[in-house]
DNA sequence: GCTTACGTTGACGTAAACGTAATTTAATCA
DNA sequence: TGATTAAATTACGTTTACGTCAACGTAAGC
């Protein structure tokens, strides 16, 4: 019963994801050509999975947080420890680490940045107020 | 009294505020180049001062965040509405509401990607618990 | 069979953010 | 005062992350 049913919206053109996600579809195939997706072809043409979906959203996710795509390509990697041996893992759980560490250096600079804007804000309010008049 | 007493430690070096903030020399100059810095001359060499300092913990903070050091001179500039009239400082304050979403965007996008991370971590140890004794 | 739309692979171009000499100037210390 | 050291100024090189053609394949619809 469970045969290959309705997995039609499964299934993703590079166009489709490049209007999704607001990327052109250069960007993809670069992405492609680092190694940070391996998309099956039908023919020539590449169709994505949802896991492809997935991976792509990560990448866009870690540009937003200034990470290089080389970082990204790292990070995604840990996702998927698959066919790794002890010691592969330890040296992921040290990465993580040094992720998680990398990301809460960033909150940081956030809240003080948000402070700072905060703050700026307020000096433009008040300069208005005593401005506004001229 | 308040003559130009004790102000010997409120002027840097190019190379002390590399040796501080971790960075080289060029980094500096080139910051200086696109008009982030405009630190003061003695002679030809540069002198700066705790604004100038500020100013470069601001630019680095904007590095760390993804921003580009195009980004990072409108903030800053964001943080001295000197002499300003009315038009610019709304448009200053919608500048900063823009950069706001942003931060609030990186805040979520950095809480995902933390959970992320913990997760990949607990599959980590327990592949190890697993495959441990291998 | 022609157009239109979408997809493919090169291959070269480019903007940003510095790196890396090479050379010159200025200050200082033995 | 000659040598060393720090800083400055060109100026060309490099890396990352794509943009931008060019030239071609393919399937859909009329």
């Amino acid at each position: 019963m469970t045969k290959t049913a309705a997995n039609s919206s499964t299934e993703y053109s590079i166009s489709q994801l490049a209007k999704e996600f607001d990327v052109t579809t250069r960007s993809i195939r670069h992405y492609e050509d680092l190694g940070l997706l391996s998309p099956a072809r039908r023919g020539q043409t590449r169709i994505y999975t949802q896991a492809d979906r997935t991976r792509l959203r990560l990448i866009l996710r870690g540009k937003r947080l200034g990470l290089s795509l080389e970082d990204s390509r790292e990070i995604i990697d840990m996702y998927e420890p698959g066919k790794t041996n002890v010691d592969q893992l330890k040296k992921l759980i040290d990465a993580i680490q040094l992720q998680r560490n990398k990301l809460n250096q960033q909150l940081d600079d956030i809240s003080k940045l948000l402070k700072d804007l905060n703050q700026a804000e307020a000096d433009c309010i008040d300069a208005l107020k005593t401005n506004g008049s001229q």
